[in-house]
DNA sequence: CGTCACGTTGACGGGAGTCAAAAGTTGTGG
DNA sequence: CCACAACTTTTGACTCCCGTCAACGTGACG
């Protein structure tokens, strides 16, 4: 359980620090599919992805779901405040297998008042997830969907990429739908499809079962700073 | 200087912890229209709104602006976070004679370090914010001009109504412009005005110069919950 | 009274959501 | 090994919301 020392946010700490805040902790795993929690439940627990990726899926009551977030290891997700609200707002489901510690909120919490710094960094984290989250907020609306589309690979790419060796270009290995794109960027599942399409057929990218590749960065970086 | 006694993020604080977080903080204010900072200006200070209302303007290369958030006396705007960030991302501006204390964003943090408790009340706040702005980004793409006006409307009215004596209804006093709105929302003041004149017509709302009044929230609510 | 910002209304066009159908894939069981 | 079912993807046709451009009205302030 030496994975906490992995994780930023307990940088820093000592031995024995962690092995205190360890032993609040249960490590758990999830199978391609499992959800992690769903929405409505009691929130009263928090996770840290430890290996795999994990989706943060929020659904509106008509039906609309919306993929809020893809979140690599290291990353927190769950119920950092101990309101009395009614349960999770949001289902996180696990995109891969995946390993992933956690901690009730209100031992979290407990934690966060021992190491105030590491509660900081903490704050950090989620300022910076408001800031980009209302930085794209805005492009949201004036933007075509292949603008949202283009954005969205780059930014998967800059998260999640790495230099394949038997594709060219930046490898993004994640099971991504139609379906989950399009939830990414609030939109449709056909009209991703023609975007892709297009995409493939201009040589920006390329996609296959559970893989999607960006084969000209620039091309697709131009693509988004134009209006088409 | 005793405003600090009754912000929320400082409750239960003693008289010498409240007038050592005082003596590091500057109270400062600014007429309607003034920036309490631009966008692109060193991001070292953080505000906790003491009277009035700002706004906070976020603008896209593309010369769009959205307004992310309107603050109420006790809400914090600033920088939190001590990044290398190049600078404030937002601008924010008073839309009425505003009071506001100011404090370097160090010294903030070590008030946090100081207080964990402050610590997590900030955090929870962020973390709200984080929550609200996730659940409505997916309501955004999915939902007509008119029904994000009403949601909008009927959130403003939750958060700056009052009961009005002159006035039927739910009024609120804020001087929001057709622009304004649109930005809120992400869409275009002809777009808002046009759904503002139905409104009007079906007797759900009526605005003047500096304020809006919702006369019928059930009708204004119904027509969030439909699709029109 | 003139100017200017803001608000309103109309006409037009395009992006994309919706409905529908066909083609490709995966996984299961006989 | 093959066949069938279920799902995903793709493509087409249609519709409509709303962003854009434009003209006009209105209230505020010097």
């Amino acid at each position: 359980m030496r994975i906490l020392a992995q994780i930023p946010f307990f940088a820093g700490l000592s031995e024995d620090d962690l092995d205190s805040i360890d032993k609040r902790m249960v490590s758990l795993s999830w199978a391609e599919g499992d959800h992690l929690y769903s929405a409505g439940e009691p929130a009263d627990h928090l996770y840290v992805v430890a290996a795999g990726q994990v989706k943060v899926v929020r659904s509106t009551r008509s039906g609309q779901d919306t993929i809020v977030d893809v979140l690599a290891p290291g990353e927190l997700v769950g119920s950092l405040s101990i309101g009395r609200q009614a349960g999770y707002p949001e289902t996180v489901a696990a995109m891969v297998t995946t390993c992933a510690l956690r901690i009730e909120t209100t031992a979290f919490r407990e934690v966060l008042l021992e190491y105030p710094s590491v509660a900081l960094r903490v704050l950090d984290d989620v300022t910076a997830l408001l800031g980009s989250e209302r930085s794209d907020a805005g492009q949201h609306t004036s933007s075509t969907v292949a603008q949202r589309v283009g954005m969205m690979l780059l930014h998967l790419a800059d998260k999640f990429g790495r230099n394949g060796e038997d594709v060219d270009g930046v490898l993004i290995q994640l099971p991504l739908t139609r379906a989950d794109l399009a939830g990414m960027i609030g939109s449709t599942p056909e009209s991703v499809s023609r975007v892709m399409s297009r995409l493939r057929k201009e040589g920006a990218v390329d996609s296959g079962r559970r893989w999607t590749s960006i084969l000209d960065r620039d091309k697709l970086a131009a693509i988004v700073a134009s209006n088409k």
